[in-house]
DNA sequence: AAACTTATGGAACACTTGTTCAGGTAGTTG
DNA sequence: CAACTACCTGAACAAGTGTTCCATAAGTTT
């Protein structure tokens, strides 16, 4: 009766579609988007077989969120770094995406490339970007527009690469390109 | 009995062979690496069920057969452009890529993505990049390496904007990036 | 505690998938 | 023209798919 008081039925079913996100997750970075079913996703979660399509009406539903939920999360782990950190902590961030995290960045450019057949997932996919601009509001957009577009390009080489690139590969080429963003973006902000 | 004389029957076969796979292709530009099986690229080709099974064991050798075909081909559009072309040329290029041959492009990065997880298909997915490098021969490599890296962003970039850039909008971005290219390229080579 | 609402899950259905296989067909050879 | 061989295919199958449906369990309210 009170306000506050949630139903707990509600709220166990917010915690299990969660997992439900988290497992689909784990799905794509382990098999990618074709792994995606309602049963692979049912058994990675330790769930019954239609919780799946209980929560999301459709597989589209279900892959769509999950991709939402991804883009959300690696948006708020790389985006400092990337827009204000250094060569060397930048350079670093890479090599850790296409070898540790290797299945993590996998999945986010299938994000991509799904965004580019579906539009209502461009935004999500979009979305580092618009926050890396915002963020670091370079004086200079054509070249912090490159910088972020050598970025992506350097990402998805070093999946394609026999062994990933590391750090010290990568710093000299994160060097060549930060100036797009900070030659120009020392200078004083005002606003 | 010449010796030059090839069994009709066998000819014939490698004409259907080259249909499927170009079928095959189509299948990916219009519905995506997902959209791919035996029955959809059968219809799509015009010949029996089972056909893509008789030529290509498993579904698997049918989609590497595909896009190792496809890497070849679009090598040899866009190699000489990209390594040689000045920046209008270049952006050109990038503006037709995201836009009138859209779907050509994101089936490329769908081999991207797939050489990310078979092993097998990495030369062919990288082979546009080794042979840009052996065709500028550039005596900046670190600066080219960013070139190209930034080729792939902007053409993966361009894919998920809400309209596509148009080829004013990317030449000053591929100016920019052009000096790794030619700041010392244009030193005489000799060899 | 009874009435009510909402979340949940097992069984089932219609459908599509990859793949097999025995027979037929077309090209080649003697 | 008959024998031969290699290529090809339609029907069929087992397995897996997305989704529906209703009975039940769990939670809330009166």
């Amino acid at each position: 009766m009170e306000f506050q008081k949630v139903d707990g039925r509600k709220a166990r079913g917010e915690k299990k579609r969660r997992a439900i996100v988290e497992a689909t997750l784990r799905v794509i970075e382990r098999d990618g988007v074709t792994g995606v079913t309602h049963r692979s996703v049912a058994r990675e979660a330790g769930v019954p077989t239609t919780a799946p399509t209980y929560y999301y009406a459709t597989l589209d539903d279900l892959l769509i969120a999950t991709l939402l939920w991804s883009a959300e999360e690696l948006c708020d782990e790389m985006l400092h770094v990337v827009a204000t950190g250094s060569a060397r902590e930048i350079a670093q961030c890479l090599a850790q995406a296409v070898d540790e995290h290797r299945g993590r960045t996998l999945a986010e450019y299938e994000l991509y490339l799904l965004a580019g057949r579906r539009p209502e997932l461009k935004p999500a996919a979009r979305r580092w970007l618009d926050l890396a601009v915002e963020l670091a509001r370079p004086a200079d957009p054509t070249g912090f527009r490159a910088f972020l577009a050598a970025i992506d390009g350097l990402l998805i080489q070093g999946l394609i690469a026999d062994v990933a690139p590391n750090e010290a590969e990568l710093e000299p080429i994160v060097s060549f390109l930060i100036r797009g963003r900070d030659e120009l973006t020392a200078a004083p902000r005002e606003e």
